[in-house]
DNA sequence: GTAAATTGTACGCTAAAAGCGTACAATTTT
DNA sequence: AAAATTGTACGCTTTTAGCGTACAATTTAC
């Protein structure tokens, strides 16, 4: 990715800024993200338990936990397999 | 984004599960995902705390945490944090 | 320009998740 | 069929996520 594109992404995300900035955090227009079905998210990738864990930066045992819904992932994990369940592709940053 | 082209990062996704089958988790190809420079990523993308942190599903304070190197995120939260440092559109994802 | 609101720094505390150990069943590979 | 990998299950410890509070700094509104 070049610095232009990058820069035009960036514009982007003010664009957002400047847009919410008039509207209150509680409000609706920021909802929690909903919790995602991380095991059929990492299925959907074709990993096993033990690759997605290690990509995504958890422990397997977290990701077990998840999966078995003995815990809930924190709010940066629900983001994180959100942007993974529309876009597998962004695992590859990850790990370069 | 179509099915079609969902399908093709699929595709690549497993490519990538595929070549690694044959190394281990705890070898070399897959690292931590390293420390972020919070503060940093998020005055790239022009936002305040408060928008950011709920952008990407944590409450302030603990992006305040973050930030102040109080605690350290988690490892979702860093690869999250990797994701939007270098494609900060992908947080328009996270509230549609 | 000054008051008001927002944003940011700082830190003690509680609740919850992240991570560890262990055991064993199920599946896949050789 | 044996071996290796993957997945289920659960008790326990460490660390982070989130909350309360106070106040300084910056930005916005009057």
């Amino acid at each position: 990715m070049n610095d232009k594109q990058f820069n035009e992404l960036l514009e982007s995300v003010r664009d957002m800024g400047r847009h919410m900035r008039g509207e209150k955090v509680d409000g609706l227009r920021i909802r929690e993200i909903p919790e995602p079905d991380v095991k059929a998210i990492r299925e959907q990738t074709g990993l096993s338990q033990t690759r997605f864990a290690y990509l995504i930066g958890v422990k397997l045992k977290t990701l077990q936990n998840w999966e078995q819904r003995r815990v809930r992932p924190t709010g940066p994990a629900r983001a994180l397999l959100k942007i993974v369940e529309a876009n597998p592709q962004a695992l590859l940053v990850l790990h370069s």
